[in-house]
Formats: structure tokens, sequence, C-alpha cells
DNA sequence: CGCTGTTTGCTAACGGTGTTCACTTAAGCG
DNA sequence: CGCTTAAGTGAACACCGTTAGCAAACAGCG
């Protein structure tokens, strides 16, 4: 089966990512463990770059699940505890998978300059929306202290509203403000899970942990929704099934 | 003279890093355009690891070198025009040379697990210290809300401690909520930056400026600091001299 | 059955990479 | 002059992505 042997391509080249880093994927090194040589996998895939977009996909598509997964063990109604449960999934996903965080959040840096990432850049929104959803519920549900349309400013303002209507929200569905809690709280979290996973306090601090939480808690507490600390949790999902 | 060569080494590999990304940096194409042979090149380098790690620490100089600049552009007494400027010139440099930001704030994707890095390292070391002194500097003079010890969580006081240690500053020259706002801030301007340099939300925004500055507004106004917009700053500095 | 067309994988080859080793050349110096 | 040391070279090894041409297997069909 032709879809089987695309799998055990992909399966293998995330294997020797995790391994041996992003530089150590390639074709030859694929090949050799399949019992083949590289030009036949260009019946597969077209170029090392098209293989390392797929896997990107893939990968978004994982971390999403696994988002998803946590979010479902949570009581539906019960949106404030979802988002924390989330948000520390993703967390839990990205350090223990740093070499797929790298690829999917950091710089494109071995991709060719003019490669085709859109399947990437697809399984990307997909999991925003992931995200989205859960901070409309939120908006929708809490009070959540929104900054008023006069006081964003105009470059700002244009930025938000694109930026809605790209993920597919007019301005009833998402207030200007909303999009502006919503991006400040992403980069926050973007922050803090890069420097964590990208080590780069790690020369000075040993476990980030703290951090995270202390971010979480600030994010929280600004937005008006209390903050749930680890313990109060439960045991905490960081995996999606299967 | 030896030093000259091993400058023109680094340089030569410096444009191609910004020309054809960090996997466009290469020995032999460095020895060509030299008219010269790779292994030469062993004379000066002991390998492309430490080429790549030799670069980041002059872009780490570099980049303090331009914030310094951009810094003592002000009056030294303005504290507050002070960190704006600087963290401006920050974020300019970064997406002036998104190529060198990133290799220096990114995942080291490309250099091996084992390489020696510690010379980056140091060169990152002195990028912060730069910024240590200013925020040192706003929190003796102003009057900074700083978060109480009680308040602030056993492990993170830890991980605290052992930053500011590390640092060189003792308990009674940084008190602990002041280096956990330290940290949350540079954070912050971590997170924004690395979107805007990365291109993570590229696809759906344009200009990344509205949200750097909503970002640096939120964080003064939370320090209790007064915002000072573009306009009312005159021509910043962007660039080292030289 | 035999004849087609397609799929699959191969070998060979080209040009690129990092790195090591043995070697020559040149410069400096007592 | 002779000796030592540094600088650079060429050949070689083991990798890499990619293309071109070819052979075998397989499917459908008359």
């Amino acid at each position: 089966m032709r879809e089987a042997t695309l799998t055990e391509i992909k399966s293998i080249a995330r294997r020797h990512l995790v391994e041996h880093g992003v530089a150590g994927v390639s074709l030859r090194a694929i090949a050799r463990e399949m019992g083949m040589t590289a030009p036949g996998l260009y019946r597969y895939v077209p170029g090392i770059d098209a293989l390392l977009v797929a896997i990107t996909a893939d990968m978004f598509d994982e971390l999403a699940d696994t988002v998803a997964a946590a979010d479902a063990s949570a009581p539906a109604e019960d949106t404030e505890l979802r988002l924390h449960i989330a948000l520390r999934a993703l967390r839990a996903w990205a350090i223990t998978h740093p070499a797929e965080f790298s690829v999917m959040f950091g710089p494109s840096s071995r991709l060719d300059l003019e490669a085709d990432i859109t399947p990437a850049l697809e399984a990307g929104r997909r999991f925003a929306s992931t995200f989205f959803s859960l901070c409309d519920r939120l908006i929708r549900e809490k009070d959540i202290p929104l900054p008023a349309d006069e006081e964003i400013g105009p470059e700002l303002t244009a930025e938000l509203r694109s930026f809605a209507d790209t993920v597919g929200l007019s301005a009833h569905a998402m207030p200007t403000g909303a999009a502006l809690v919503l991006t400040r709280c992403w980069i926050r979290i973007y922050g803090v899970v890069c420097m964590e996973v990208f080590q780069h306090l790690g020369f000075v601090v040993t476990d980030m942990e703290p951090f995270f939480e202390s971010e979480l808690q600030d994010l929280m507490t600004g937005l008006g929704v209390r903050y749930i600390p680890i313990e109060h949790m439960g045991r905490p999902v960081t995996d999606a099934p299967g």
C-alpha cells in the first residue's frame, strides 16, 4: 500500500528529527533504514523540504489533538479550568517534544525560502483555532475587561481587524479589544514556552515551570479569571490518546 | 596577519548567513571565495560548529553595542526614555537582522549537541547585562510596585535567587520581586520580537510594530512608568556607529 | 494468453558538504 | 646556511540532495 509507505517514511523522519535534530533528517538515511535507496523515496516525496513540511503539518495536528484531548478531559462548562488545562498541555507537549517544537515554532532555517509551506501553515491554523474557540467562549461567558475601541490606535486596530478576518471572525463575533487581549496572551505564552524550549535561560535557570505558572497566573488574574494552581487540578492530561 | 584572516573568514561567513541562511554557511564556500581550499581554514578555525559559535558571539557583541549606543544617545538621567530607546533598538536590530537573530535567539538546530558554545553564552551574558543595569537603575530610582517576597512561592523564589546570583547580584542589590518583574518583562519582549522575526503571525499580520508598541506600553504602565510613544522621542538610533 | 501502460525501485552520476592525512612551500631565525 | 614552524594544498573518505535512464513487476484489456 502506497499510503503505508509514506507513513513509514514520515515516521522514520520524525524519529531522526527527535534523535539527531532537524539537521539529522536525510533522505539517504531514511532510505537506508527502509532497505531501499534514496532516489526511490522520490516516488513518495518530492524532496527533503516537502518531507519536512509534511511532518511539520503532522506535528501541528498532533499538538492540536493533544491540546484538544486535554481540554476535553475537563467539564465542558468550566471554561476557566479548560483554559488552564489546555495551556499547560501546550507547555507539556512543547518541553517533551523540543525538536518538534523547534521546527514548528522556531525560525524556518532549513527550509528553502521558496519552499511551499502551505500544508504546515494550514495545520498551524487548525491548531490555533483550538485556542480561539476557548477564548471566544471565555469572552462570551465571563465579563473580561476589554480595552475600548477608541483607546487602541488606528494601526493596531487595522492589524487586529485583518487578523480577526483571516481567522474568520467578524467584528461582531470578536471585538477589536478581544483580539488584542487574545494576541497579548498568546505572545506571553509563546514567549515563556519558547524561552524554555530554546533554553534561553538554560544556563541560569534549572526549571522554567515556576516562571510559566507565574506568567499564567498573572495572565489569568489580568483577565479577571481565577488562577487555578496545578495541585487543585487533578492529574493533568499530557498526551493524546492512541 | 593571522588575526586579519580570521576576521575575513568570519566576515564572509556572516555575509553568507544573511544571504543564504544558516544552512548556507559552509567552509568550502568561504574558502572558495577567499581563493583557498577548505582544509586551509582549519588553520584558523577548528570546524564549522566553532565558526558558527564564534560569529554568534560576535553578533551578540554587536547587538549589545547597538543597544548601548542607542541608550547612550539619550540623557543619562532619563531612565524611562533610555529604557524605551534601548528596547526599540533591540527590536529594530532584530527585524533588520533576522538571520542573525534566528541563530542567536532561536533553537540551536545546526550546532552539534556536544559543541562548545560557551563563547556565545558569554557574549549573550554581556548583552543581557546592558538591560540589567538599566532595570537596576530604574528600580533604584522609581518606586516600581514589586511583589512581596511572601507572595512569590518557594520554587520560583529559588529560581529567581539562583538567577540573580549567577548574574552577580545579591539579594540586597536585587530583591526577589525585582528579579521576577525583570524576567516577566524580558519574557514579553522576547515573545513579541521572536514572533515578529520568526514570522509566526506573518500570514495574518503585515506589521508587528503596533503589537510591539502595545506590549511596550502595557509593560511600562504596569511598572508605573509613563509610556513614551515613538513620535515623542526624536529620531531613534537603530544601529551602532562605524 | 499476450500486449500494453503504469508504477516502483534501481544504478550511475553530478555537485555539494565536513573532515583528516600526508605533503609541499615559505618564512623566520640562530 | 640549516633547521623549525606555520600555512596551504591535493587526495581521499563519508556523507548529503537530486536527476536521468533503465529494468522489473504489476494491472488492465483485447
